[in-house]
DNA sequence: TTTATACAGGGTGTTTTCACCCTTTTTTTT
DNA sequence: AAAAAAAAGGGTGAAAACACCCTGTATAAA
């Protein structure tokens, strides 16, 4: 095979040095890749979308400011289904992994694997569609294994938050009462105790300590 | 000059994908560079510092599983205080910096800094000793002028917990009430009543929920 | 046009948290 | 050996958190 097809790439990650770094890396494993664009978080990548053809894999990050990677994928898969998408985060629980898998993209790498797996993966991307590792297919089988009555919620149900309730959710994750939350939203400590109980409800927690511990947890919240 | 000193360094970051990016960054904006060694976090820094001659700088991340970079630092400005330290890390909080700076580290660059800077960085500790931002000397000056009453605390007084105090608050990080936490420590609740007071005092916290983000945002606990 | 759902608010009572007050015993320091 | 500090425990009362109950009004969907 005397022609070489070129894979076109595009990453969205913030961290700049680890954004150069990945590229480098890339440019060292294979002369076969392409970096299209480089993009910092999910809105970033729409504009610069627009300006270029679609690459044929986005190197994605999860946790980044603005858009992040769950909301960036959700958006790829609805308006460029035919990009295949590869995580590359230090995010491991079991919940985004599953959560990532269930939106469909074609792997999902630790930050700490070696620069050889990067090429390998995006090699196996291209050849056969997906690199799925043992570890990966472990927690998908895991979670499935687990999965205590209706499938598709954890934080999928942030989802269904509404803007006061998201608004609540940050303000209660900080040092003051409902009552301070009440009056810094101008609303009364009754309707307060509303959006808590709702929040309880939607998180699957019973106390503020389970809420803020969720929400640390799934980076519902930034501190 | 003809002749081009060599300046030696060596990397302690756990992430190897970012590592090894980093060192085919370092490689790209100078060729005047050698990596003596990597290591995945300050014990693994501590073995490989025995078998080589030590390296001129060392670029030294702060989150790390096993010895984390302040306790690095700290053992290697007694031990080796003629390796210069450069900080890589995504950790921008005033007191991270602030601490790094008063342990009398060489630098700190975030982790969204250009290629570039990283260089940069490298040749003004070499030539000068040091490369201080104004980012960093922001923080700096803030800090000293936000100094209340006494230097030298935040999470130093972490160290000056007892271990009873220190399992109390991994336990009061958890979804459980104090009387649950009393009797899985088989302690009165009165006794945790105290060790809260006291842990209270010590992270200078009025409340279960201001304490709790503190030690997630100190990373005191682990979720 | 019902039906539903999100939003805002109110009442009541229990449990938990927190801030003070205190004693006793053990260990450590001087 | 005396003094100080740490560890364990106790009591009270106020404030906050929590669990239920309830009424309206918009607005969106059937």
């Amino acid at each position: 095979m005397p022609e070489k097809k070129i894979t076109r790439l595009a990453l969205v990650e913030d961290h700049t040095l680890f954004r150069k770094g990945l590229i480098s890396l890339i440019e060292m494993v294979g002369s076969n890749f392409e970096i299209l664009f480089e993009a910092d978080d999910g809105h970033d990548m729409q504009r610069k979308l627009k300006k270029n053809s679609p690459p044929d894999i986005i190197l994605m990050d999860i946790h980044m400011p603005g858009m992040d990677g769950f909301s960036s994928v959700e958006w790829l898969r609805k308006h460029f289904p035919q990009i295949k998408i590869l995580v590359v985060s230090m995010v491991e629980n079991e919940e985004s992994i599953v959560r990532m898998l269930k939106l469909g993209v074609r792997g999902y790498l630790s930050k700490d694997v070696e620069p050889k797996e990067l090429g390998e993966a995006l090699e196996a991307i291209m050849n056969k569609g997906y690199y799925y590792t043992d570890f990966i297919t472990g927690k998908l089988v895991h979670s499935l294994q687990h999965d205590e009555g209706q499938p598709g919620f954890k934080k999928e149900d942030l989802h269904l938050m509404s803007e006061k309730e998201r608004l609540f959710l940050e303000l209660a994750c900080t040092d003051i009462t409902y009552n301070e939350i009440a009056a810094k939203m101008h609303l009364s400590p009754r309707t307060i105790d509303g959006y808590r109980d709702a929040v309880f409800d939607k998180l699957k927690v019973k106390s503020r300590i389970g809420m803020i511990l969720y929400a640390v947890k799934y980076e519902l919240i930034h501190l």
